[in-house]
RNA sequence: GGGGAAGUGGCGGAACUGGCAGACGCGCAUGACUUAGGAUCAUGUGGAGCGAUCCGUAUGGGUUCGAGUCCCAUCUUCCCCA
């Protein structure tokens, strides 16, 4: 019997070898073919996390599996290390954000050296070193240079108490309140530096050239949010014209009142002086919402009407202007003209507050509703006229409700004029809107029809005259509410010169084509008054920060020359190590005046330095460049090996970057091919024989998503407490944790509970009993605890409480700490486990008992290598399907590691552990053939689980290391079956499986198959009608 | 509300272009070795039935010789957007 397996013991070594060896070290070679590899670079947050090696053992798996294939491999590692809780950090606890990041980063890098990863730790990058944000600075001024940054007021959340702005992150709650405070943030007003990232909306869009997962390019696409329409000017009465962008001109004739956002620069010239106070009130309520509360739908909408007026332009009608939180400043130009008969929030809106609703697209459906009463306004025989004329209808008493198709209309209304009881109406509304009144038809197609009709029907029915629109009156009746609305892109109606224009029509290649929006758009083009436009949800990118701990903007103001970029020869901006970190503040380099005072680079007169930092996202745009050279200094990244290297090949990573981090670096990479950045590489490479088109459009050819590692869920505890009741919560004297509840009986003298702990908030259990309630149980010092393995001093903490499925976080109580997991099981079987549990790309809940399977995975793999076999009773026939076993594990395993599914790749491994073992045990082939099998188990072993295979590896005799050898070569032939299983099917159900030989014919598979038992019996005598041969399959189907 | 992903044993998950459902592993059960077993080894393990056999991939339809896989409808969960 050989050793244990002690992986404690050999991964260090191995460590410190490779290391010494260079072994990851990866060079230029342009001989070779390359692969960049990259995983997204963590945040140094103090200690790696299971997610941190769910995200980067498999990537490294690929990485060495591609290595081993003869590529030369580059899988750089560095830390994104600028950021906002180094900050907090240092205000709660008095730590300096350097040290404490420097810190973490420290222990961090010991961490990821325990996973075995093949990083090349001379390249990594941090990027709040000096040389890594000295070129963030100068990215920024080539930005600058080439009109990509520039600088705007914009709202950021600011806490009125701290006097200090805000993250996203640090506004809690519904309210949106200071997380530190407490006090509710309001909006406030800065001037900000931004990239014009919307000047790439449209190559953005194109994402032909990349191989990413579908739902990443769909969440792109919405977010970018491309959408085509029009600009129309509004004039206004009280000043400047207004422009708005609308994705239907085709509703212009519907449009009747404006809305503008609370922050459109034009609100205070339109708004009159009457309505001022309440106007600035609403203003300032605004500024306080979240963009989601103020557009979710459901959400009440509110506005306040300015006084001001509008006219239309294709009708001239005198609009006016709201004010709304529904619209944002940010979106297009601030400013809508509402159709509410066919936007869902107009709609609303309009309902609201009494603001006239005019249909001005036909429905598509053609459904006409019409409502009337027989006997109080409609003679008797009504409804048997709309029975002769085949109208459709329901009657509930003498109420009648029509419901019709277009088509029928002009005979309904012809029968409701002959009877209509005098002093009364009725309508029809949906694909077609008119009055009938006694005296005549009045069709309802304008603003100024709504005035008339809603006079006329108040006057004769007094139970309207508090309805402000016709549309109101309408609403009022629930037959009507569903045909009142709608969004489609009908034929339009009631448009001056434009009734009638068809909606859509179908294209010559079958796509959908807007006629009516075209039309409008170029006739608003030809007045002058409009011209089509795209508009993107996408908006620039603001990346000032008001933080100490990232790379100051590098710009200076002053006030003759106004806003100077700070020479390129002077970078970096470096930042003060002795600032204060007083929460009162903004960013502490406001208060230090060794940086802010400084001379004005163009006229040397006297200037402060921009104190706002750059967005840590700005870090990761371009830290796979950086990589490449984290120490050049003569550029971003040494041209010579972004020639080789260039661009990533494959990227891996969460799914949560989607929208952010993965378009700004790709943003990033287009700038800087349009900033010449590229151009020394690109040279370089042409000089290697690089063929270079496209090589710079994007940065990452290929992504694949992995999933999250979530928490391991867990029953709580069962406890019966004694002790006394104080209202509905006991005061526990003495908590007993059993296994199971039956039973139990109350102390005498005590009140007693018995259940399930379901969660703990320090001293206080909150217990759920056996008949569902949840009661809670308060402990004080003196509580006893009386829990099984626990000993004498056992505390509250050891009781454990309910967990579920969900995210791991420290305040939950359900991290999985990975050293942990390394000292007990060694990182091979950790690696192993995290691969081999789990759809990559989904992931799921940790399992502490799962990993058992892996680590007797590895334990077999290391006691069959070491204690081989005799090889005295060889047997040929065993020999071949071993080898036949190891080739289709070659292939299996390749094909996990190719498609990222790397859990079959270690079920193939261990199903070759199976048979290895099932074989020692019979020792039925030759030493010769075990160890080649052995070999080949090694090899493939190698990427997952790279410890252990270089030690049997080296153990064996073979050349180190095995991390550079070939990988093995798939033969099919030695792979292929001698013999199969035909499966004998009768009506598609397997009825027999008989063994025959691989190569079999068609003919002779279908006779064995009709003659065997299985078939026979199930066929009853009749005959087949049919017979498929699939080969293969190795199936016949017959069909009877 | 819109867009996307998914739903398979007690659990994690296999099943390539439609062709033997449940690979591999966890757990569980029985047995062996043991002072002991949360170690190790052996055997078994979707459900029902003594059995031949029948039923089974969220639900209901459909296409097909044949559907976990394709089509339609419905339900549930998750993600993104609103």
């Amino acid at each position: 019997m050989a050793e244990k397996y002690n992986p404690q013991e050999i991964e260090p070594l191995w460590s410190e070898q490779w290391e010494r060896d260079g072994l990851n070290r990866s060079v230029v070679d342009p001989g070779r073919p390359k692969h960049y590899a990259l995983t997204m670079l963590p945040y140094p947050s103090g200690d790696l996390h299971i997610g941190h090696w769910y995200a980067m053992t498999p990537s490294d798996a690929r990485a060495r599996w591609m290595r081993m294939r003869g590529y030369n491999v580059l899988f750089p590692m560095g830390f994104d290390a600028f950021g906002l809780p180094a900050e907090n950090a240092a205000i709660q606890r008095g730590i300096h954000p350097k040290i404490w990041t420097y810190r973490n980063i420290d222990n961090m890098r010991r961490q990821l050296r325990t996973m075995g990863a093949m990083f090349d730790w001379e390249r990594e990058a941090i990027s709040s070193d000096p040389e890594y944000y000295k070129w963030t600075q100068w990215f920024f001024l080539q930005f600058y240079k080439h009109d990509l940054a520039y600088r705007q007021k914009a709202a950021v959340d600011f806490c009125p108490n701290c006097n200090t702005t805000l993250a996203r992150e640090q506004v809690w709650g519904e309210d949106r309140h200071c997380e530190r405070c407490g006090t509710p943030v309001i909006k406030k007003e800065l001037e900000q530096w931004f990239f014009r990232t919307t000047r790439y909306a449209e190559e953005l869009l194109d994402h032909s050239a990349i191989n990413w997962p579908e739902r990443v390019k769909a969440m792109q696409t919405n977010w970018i949010g491309r959408s085509e329409g029009a600009h129309v000017t509004f004039r206004t009465e009280q000043g400047e014209p207004i422009s708005v962008f609308t994705t239907r001109p085709d509703t212009l004739w519907g449009a009747t009142f404006m809305v503008l956002a609370p922050e459109h620069p034009l609100v205070d010239q339109i708004t009159t002086p009457d309505r001022r106070a309440e106007v600035w009130a609403y203003v300032e309520e605004a500024a306080r919402k979240t963009e989601i509360d103020r557009t979710a739908e459901g959400k009440d909408k509110t506005g306040v009407f300015t006084g001001g007026y509008a006219i239309n332009p294709v009708n001239n009608e005198r609009i006016p202007i709201w004010i709304a939180d529904y619209v944002l400043i940010s979106y297009g130009s601030g400013a809508i003209m509402a159709v509410p008969a066919h936007d869902q929030r107009d709609f609303e809106f309009a309902l609201k507050y009494g603001l006239p609703i005019i249909p001005v697209i036909a429905r598509t459906d053609g459904l006409v509703k019409s409502f009337t009463k027989e006997g109080a306004w409609m003679k008797e025989g009504f409804t048997h006229a709309l029975d002769q004329a085949r109208i459709p209808y329901q009657k509930s008493g003498e109420t009648v409700y029509v419901s019709m198709h277009e088509d029928q209309v002009d005979e309904y209304v012809a029968i409701a004029q002959q009877y209509l009881k005098p002093g009364s109406w009725v309508e029809v509304v949906g694909a077609r809107w008119a009055f009938i009144f006694d005296d005549g038809v009045v069709p309802f197609d304008s603003v100024a029809a709504d005035r008339e009709l809603l006079a006329r029907c108040k006057a004769l029915e007094p139970s309207v005259a508090d309805r402000r629109t016709i549309m109101e009156m309408l609403y009022g009746l629930e037959w009507y509410r569903d045909v009142l609305f709608h969004d489609e892109y009908g034929d339009m109606i009631n448009s001056g010169p434009f009734t009638g224009t068809q909606g859509t029509q179908i294209g010559p290649s079958g796509e959908v084509e807007h006629v009516a929006k075209a039309k409008v758009t170029e006739w608003l083009e030809q007045q002058g008054i409009g011209h089509s436009a795209v508009n993107y949800r996408l908006r620039d990118w603001l990346i000032s920060r008001q933080r100490y701990w990232g790379a100051p903007i590098p710009i200076v103001y002053c006030d003759r020359c106004g806003a100077v970029p700070v020479p390129e020869d002077q970078l970096p901006v470096l930042l003060p190590d002795d600032v204060d970190f007083k929460p009162t503040g903004e960013s502490p380099l406001r208060y230090h005046a060794g940086f802010l005072n400084t001379t004005c680079p163009q006229c040397g007169g006297p200037a402060t330095r921009e104190t706002d930092t750059m967005d840590t996202f700005m870090c990761s745009s371009w830290y796979q460049y950086r990589y490449l050279s984290p120490h050049y200094d003569e550029g971003p990244f040494d041209p010579h090996e972004g020639a080789y290297w260039l661009p990533v090949d494959q990227y891996t990573g969460g799914i949560e970057h989607a929208t952010m981090h993965l378009m700004y670096t790709r943003f990033f990479t287009k700038a800087m091919r349009d900033c010449g950045i590229f151009e020394p590489t690109k040279r370089a490479a042409e000089a290697m024989g690089r063929d270079t088109t496209g090589m710079f459009d994007e940065p990452m050819l290929a992504l694949f998503n992995q999933g999250m590692i979530l928490g391991e869920p867990r029953d709580g505890d069962l406890i019966v407490a004694t002790g006394k009741f104080e209202g509905e919560k006991l005061n526990a004297s003495h908590i007993r944790v059993v296994s199971q509840l039956d039973g139990i009986e109350a102390a005498p003298g005590y009140d007693t509970v018995v259940g399930e702990v379901l969660s703990r908030k320090e001293l206080v259990l909150n217990v759920q009993t056996p008949d569902g309630r949840s009661v809670v149980v308060d402990t004080d010092e003196t509580t006893v605890f009386d829990i099984p393995g626990a000993g004498p001093d056992a505390t509250i903490e050891q009781i454990r409480y309910q967990l579920d499925v969900e995210k791991m976080s420290k305040s939950k109580g359900n991290v999985v700490a990975p050293d942990e997991l390394v000292s007990t099981y060694g990182a091979d079987a950790v690696r192993a486990y995290l691969m081999f549990a789990f759809r990559w790309e989904q992931g799921g809940p940790w399992d502490s008992q799962g990993i058992q399977g892996v680590v007797r995975w590895l334990n077999d793999v290391w006691a069959l290598v070491l204690d081989g076999v005799e090889g005295n009773q060889a047997d040929p026939a065993t020999e071949r399907d071993l080898m036949r076993k190891v080739h289709q594990t070659i292939k299996a395993v390749g094909d996990g590691l190719e498609h990222f599914t790397f859990n079959t790749a270690l079920a193939a491994l261990m199903a070759l552990r199976n048979t290895l073992h099932d074989i020692q045990r019979r020792d039925t082939v030759s030493r010769a053939v075990w160890d080649e099998a052995i070999r080949h188990l090694l090899l493939l072993m190698a990427p997952f689980t790279p410890f252990i295979a270089e030690e049997l590896w080296v153990r064996r005799g073979y050349p180190y290391s095995i991390h550079t050898q070939p990988w093995p070569v798939y033969n099919p032939e030695i792979a292929a079956e001698e013999e199969i299983t035909l499966v004998v099917q009768i009506n598609g159900k397997v009825r027999d499986r008989i063994q025959v030989p691989a190569g079999i014919s068609e003919d002779e598979a279908k006779r064995l198959a009709l003659e065997s038992t299985g078939a026979q019996r199930h066929m009853a005598g009749k005959t087949p009608r049919k017979v498929i041969f699939v080969a293969q399959r190795g199936m016949v189907n017959i069909v009877v």
